[in-house]
DNA sequence: GTACATGCAAAAAGTTTGCCGACTC
DNA sequence: GAGTCGGCAAACTTTTTGCATGTAC
């Protein structure tokens, strides 16, 4: 599970990276504790939350976080956005191809050196459209 | 300073709402009730935080959740994004015309209902480049 | 063997809530 | 006067940390 260079391999750090990897619904801190016990069923949270910020920093994982919610940590590291919807809570990915000149705008409006942006789309999804309205 | 209707008028109420649409910094919660302490000598961080809260419900005012700080407050109700400094924490606010598009693009990308975004740059204030490097 | 990682439990940080007296309408 | 609101303090949720022990390299 390759971790970055000066990381040492646990079984509890391996564990939690491809969990995190593995999950395409964006877990919160307490979801990746409950998902990785069923494998090494002695960790405790705090490893968790250590891990997380760990592999958040070597750049293998990332945090986000959306409006009044717990921290969600994402397996995928390459650029992309996040749309949740308001009626089941789901979050999903969205494609960094949105909003490709965004950055450039914002340079432009504001004199900062922009490094990143992350997007937070908030709507209905598909399946809660289909059962009706907001 | 108009509440909305249902609203009752009340001190600590109005210094708050004044106090956030004064300010241009984005102070949270815990900022807002130092400054509105300074009016209202008394006032609760509790009563800060239903204030800021019901606030909110009522669109007097934003809130808004930026990687990993406590929540901020915003008395600029009108869509608009914003931008964190890296090195100095400043957040400033970036004008809603970037992205303008971005709802239709999202929308077609995930086939959700899109009723809002927002957008977090991070990047280097004007301030912090002169002072050199990241 | 040394530095780093883990478990555990306590603590910190941020936010919410229950209770009751006080104030607005 | 009825219903809200505020102060206070306790509780809750999420996250961080100290310490002693264990483990990877």
């Amino acid at each position: 599970m390759t971790v970055a260079t000066k990381l040492r391999t646990t079984v509890q750090r391996s564990t939690i990276l491809e969990e995190v990897r593995r999950s395409h619904d964006h877990p919160t801190a307490e979801e990746v504790h409950r998902r990785v016990r069923r494998t090494v069923s002695n960790v405790s949270l705090g490893t968790v939350y250590r891990n997380l910020a760990v592999l958040d920093r070597a750049g293998e994982i990332r945090q986000i976080h959306l409006m009044g919610e717990p921290a969600r940590f994402d397996g995928e590291v390459q650029p992309h956005h996040h749309v949740r919807c308001s009626r089941c809570g789901r979050v999903e990915d969205v494609a960094a191809s949105i909003g490709a000149r965004l950055t450039e705008e914002a340079a432009a409006a504001t004199g900062y050196r922009i490094d990143e942006h992350r997007i937070e789309f908030t709507g209905l999804c598909p399946t809660c459209r289909r059962r009706g309205g907001s």
